[in-house]
RNA sequence: GGGGGUGUGGCGGAAUGGCAGACGCAGGGGAUUUAAAAUCCCCCGAUCAUUGAUCAUGCGGGUUCGACUCCCGCCACCCCCACCA
């Protein structure tokens, strides 16, 4: 009867239908504590892909885990719906964004619900819905108010390929996140959120998240917002009596200041120089600065370079008259655009000053006292004070910036300053996918928000894609062309939508009340959940979306809308999901099958077993490329016939080393895949993921399954009880049953440690194969039980089917989480191990509780033991009662 | 250059300062089978050896009766930021 196979086509079916029915997830049981369980919601692209279904299952496990602790949970999800490749496919294809989008989420739609993960549909939106976004416009309007938003004319990152404006934080490494062509800079009139009004909160924050966020989340955002301590400096232009001040963390180093550098953008720079005799030679050089590679990634790679302006500004400090320089290296978006430039104890400016010979002046005495003339670079390490008038001979340069910062503020020579690196978030996007900005623009009124009644500005949908280049909105002219809400003349609309992270920074708040047409939210609803109790999703979110979300929720906070700061209680982040990928050195990345093993002599081709054995050992990482040469083999595309690399990388379309989740719930069921994603690493860590391993976890579900099968005729009805004072193999396994339910609590409790929570099911599971057979009938039932419980987070469907098998009517999630005995749990006895000099030499067996006297008597008067320690003095007895004795003997 | 993280068998990984390698994958052997798959049982860090011993958690020190774990100094790899004054 038990020789069939888990039929996972049928039951997994069968029992998300029944979770639906009864609505397992929307079941308000008054009188229990609330759990807001939310993962990223994700973009629907059609398919989901492996670092969905990992993140989607660990936080179905905290869901379902909630459930049987007790809890109410709210577990939304959505669609994070705007964006660039719904408008590209319709540039392409023509099918409009809304559809292609529509499609994207009905597919999605059914992929999640096959994978059985938990989710109240009944609270499901999309944010490219007006039913959303009109929100986003009625909070651009509010914070428009609050001058939180500002228009302006600012350096921007600019991608050609997607045609549009990008934030700071979708640069990486000088390209575009989203499509990987080079970013360049250019001056754009652009709306902005000001973020940078948040940087201190949102620094000071982490004070309530740490313990709570991962470490290295609060780190990259610490990084990103970028505090420093120093000074301000007034320094003045000698010439004119212009005020050119510079931000400064090194005030001990004032007077080694020999030079002044300034932004090529400075507005300065064009003012002073205009007219004069080297405005020819600045406005060169300054062109080419600006102009030779405007590219982010050049623009830090370019080497340093500068050009002097002929003017002079004065050191407050000492009146000293000292050079103004253009430089490359001076950034307009930090400090005040200005830099002053102390090469003796600034590596940069060493540089600098050794390029074009101007003098260095040592102002902090190293300990071997040696000078500049020595050096090889800046001094940049502590030391006395000199050459500096009265703070010359302080014994140390560091400690005595304090006062010098004091010094400055008394004497009307500057002050503390503190600076972030912080900038505001760029909002607009000049693209037609997006929420559009509810401004007007009016030749009279100028800049004219719509009044909040006029809501929603509703994006246009008689577009042509197909036709013409840039944003598609400036070709609506129904869209275009409105009445100025002010003065009632014709005017134009803002055709810029915004940054799709505007959407995720609130969508948190609207799974409280998601059909709310009146407000964003109703307070009592978000009373009732938020924050969110864990917040689940990648990392890569880390300065972005994490960012946005925490400003808006301070931002909301401060419009008296929210009662709290921080919108995420506790995050996890997941690892990266892995897997090997094979890369030709002419063709770039290749499928498996364009992959052919050789005889590296005559370059023979394997036979296929014997090539699909290769291929598994490379999978498993159990051969290396040397490890593959050294048996004689080569790996060569088929197509070019060149070598073939191959590397353990995150699974991606572009390295052609994706896993299609669908194939794989076909091939092996819902559950399946969910055991294998959590059961071999620790969720916050790399996964790999290997075809061996997967099938491993299918094997483990059917020897559970047929375990559970064939106890069926031994096990006692539901709802006996253990008899008291179990002996032999009973009181074992009904030791090992409840030593495994604390043990598999802490490992979830603790930080989602879903491997370890596995691996103790397993002990348990192999403890019981072993002992079935002799088991009394009411302890064999409780033991699956905590075993269908403890796995029914993890494996759901599996667990419902064999609950049902074993007697209950009522689902296995409508029951508890299984309580731990600690008398059950109790041991009749322990082995100690006797070390001698922490070396293990006998072993004793005795009481759990015997006294720390008790047992060094015990282990004295072994004659083992006594045998061992012959001829030896005993220095020390370390007893640790019910662990472990060491004798420390000489 | 700065910050964060990680280093343990062939691989993923376990170990409140107390028996290193749980659990699983791969591998080897056996049973079953006409055969294969599946299943079940056994072995599986290294070295030496007869029961047993010695060495082993990136490297070097330290604290301790006792260190994968704590402290100091290195090394390697991964991630993030980076001309930030």
């Amino acid at each position: 009867m038990a020789d069939e196979e888990y039929n996972f086509t049928l039951l997994e079916q069968k029992w998300q239908r029944q979770w639906e029915k009864t609505g397992l997830v929307r079941a308000i049981r008054p009188g229990r504590p609330n759990f807001y369980s939310l993962n990223m919601y994700p973009y629907p692209s059609g398919v989901l892909h492996m670092g969905h279904v990992l993140n989607y299952t660990i936080g179905d496990v905290v869901v379902r885990y909630k459930i049987l602790r007790g809890y109410n949970v709210l577990s939304p999800m959505g669609w994070d719906s705007f964006g660039l490749p719904a408008e590209n496919a319709a540039i392409r294809t023509g099918v409009s964004p809304h559809d292609f989008t529509e499609n994207n989420i009905e597919r999605m739609r059914g992929q999640m619900r096959r994978a059985g993960w938990l989710y109240d549909w009944n609270r499901e939106f999309a944010t490219s819905h007006v039913d959303y976004y009109r929100w986003n416009q009625w909070f651009f309007l509010k914070l428009f108010e609050k001058g939180l938003v500002v228009k302006k004319t600012a350096p921007v990152n600019w991608c050609d390929s997607c045609q549009t404006v990008l934030a700071n934080e979708q640069v990486k490494d000088g390209e575009c996140e989203r499509c990987g062509s080079s970013v360049t800079q250019k001056d754009m009139n652009q709306w902005f959120y000001r973020l940078s009004e948040y940087a201190e909160r949102l620094l000071a924050g982490h004070d309530k998240l740490r313990g709570h966020w991962p470490d290295a989340v609060l780190a990259m955002q610490a990084e990103w917002i970028g505090k420093s301590v120093g000074a301000e400096v007034e320094f003045r232009v000698r010439e004119t009596g212009e005020p050119l001040p510079v931000f400064t963390t090194r005030p001990d180093t004032l007077w080694g200041v020999t030079f002044m550098s300034i932004a090529p953008e400075h507005p300065l720079v064009e003012k002073l120089t205009r007219g004069s005799p080297y405005e020819r030679e600045v406005a060169t050089a300054v062109q080419r600065m600006r102009n030779l590679g405007t590219s982010v990634k050049e623009l830090a790679e370019r080497e340093k370079e500068g050009v002097f302006t002929g003017f002079h500004v004065i050191n407050p400090v000492n009146g000293a008259e000292i050079p103004l320089w253009v430089a490359n290296f001076a950034l307009m978006s930090y400090g005040t655009g200005a830099v002053m430039s102390v090469p003796a104890h600034d590596q940069r400016d060493w540089e600098f000053a050794k390029k074009y010979n101007l003098p260095i002046i040592k102002v902090i005495d190293p300990p071997d006292g040696s000078g500049p003339e020595s050096w090889t670079g800046a001094y940049v390490g502590s030391g006395a004070i000199v050459n500096s008038d009265q703070f010359s001979g302080q014994p140390d340069n560091f400690q005595a910036i304090p006062a010098i910062v004091d010094w400055l503020a008394d004497n009307g020579k500057g002050g503390k300053r503190v600076n972030y690196r912080l900038r505001d978030w760029l909002l607009s996007r000049q693209r037609y996918w997006g929420t559009p900005i509810p401004v007007v623009y009016c030749d009279t009124c100028g800049i004219v928000p719509v009044p909040l009644k006029d809501l929603p500005v509703v994006l246009p949908t008689d577009i042509d894609f197909t036709q013409g280049q840039g944003n598609p909105l400036l070709r609506s002219p129904s869209f275009v062309n409105c009445k100025c809400p002010s003065c009632g003349k014709p005017a134009k609309r803002e055709t810029d939508t915004m940054d799709t992270f505007v959407d995720s920074s609130w969508y948190q708040f609207r799974f409280a009340d998601p059909h709310n047409d009146s407000l964003p939210f109703a307070g009592e609803k978000i009373a009732e959940w938020l924050p969110v109790s864990q917040y689940i999703g990648g990392i890569e979110h880390a300065t972005m979306h994490l960012m946005y979300a925490r400003f808006f929720t301070m931002a909301l906070h401060d419009l008296g809308l929210l009662d709290f700061e921080e919108p995420f209680e506790r995050l996890f982040c997941q690892g990266m999901v892995c897997k090997v990928a094979y890369r030709c050195e002419v063709c770039k990345w290749l499928p498996s099958e364009d992959v052919m093993v050789v005889q590296q002599d005559g370059k023979r081709e394997l036979e296929p077993e014997a090539a699909e054995a290769v291929f598994k050992r490379i999978e498993n990482q159990s051969l290396t490329p040397d490890g593959l040469a050294a048996e004689g083999l080569a790996l060569i595309c088929r197509r070019s016939g060149d070598p073939v690399r191959f590397e353990m990388t995150k699974i991606s379309k572009s390295k052609l080393n994706i896993v299609d989740p669908d194939a794989m719930m076909d091939r092996y069921g819902a559950d399946t895949v969910r055991l294998y994603v959590l059961s071999d690493s620790p969720p916050d860590r790399m996964q790999i993921w290997t075809e061996d391993g997967v099938n491993g976890s299918w094997r483990t579900i059917n020897r559970l399954w047929r375990l559970v099968m064939d106890s069926l005729a031994k096990v006692a009805p539901v709802g006996s009880v253990v008899p008291p004072d179990l002996t032999g193999v009973d009181r074992e396994l009904r030791r090992k049953t409840h030593q495994s339910i604390g043990r598999i609590t802490e490992a979830i409790e603790g930080g989602y440690q879903f491997n370890t929570a596995i691996a103790r099911i397993n002990e348990l599971l192999n403890f019981l194969r072993s002992s079935r057979d002799k088991a009394n009938p009411a302890v064999l039932r409780e033991v699956l039980e905590v075993i269908v419980i403890t796995l029914s987070p993890i494996i759901p469907h599996f667990a419902e089917e064999c609950w049902a098998k074993l007697g209950h009517l009522e689902s296995v999630f409508l029951h508890t989480w299984p309580e731990f005995d600690p008398e059950a749990a109790r041991l009749d006895s322990v082995e100690i191990p006797v070390q001698i000099n922490g070396k293990v030499r006998e072993r004793l067996q005795v009481p759990p509780d015997l006294a720390a006297a008790e047992l060094e008597r015990l282990v004295l008067e072994n004659t083992k033991v006594q045998g061992l320690i012959a001829g030896k003095t005993l220095v020390k007895v370390v007893v640790v009662p019910g662990r472990m004795v060491n004798l420390a003997v000489r």
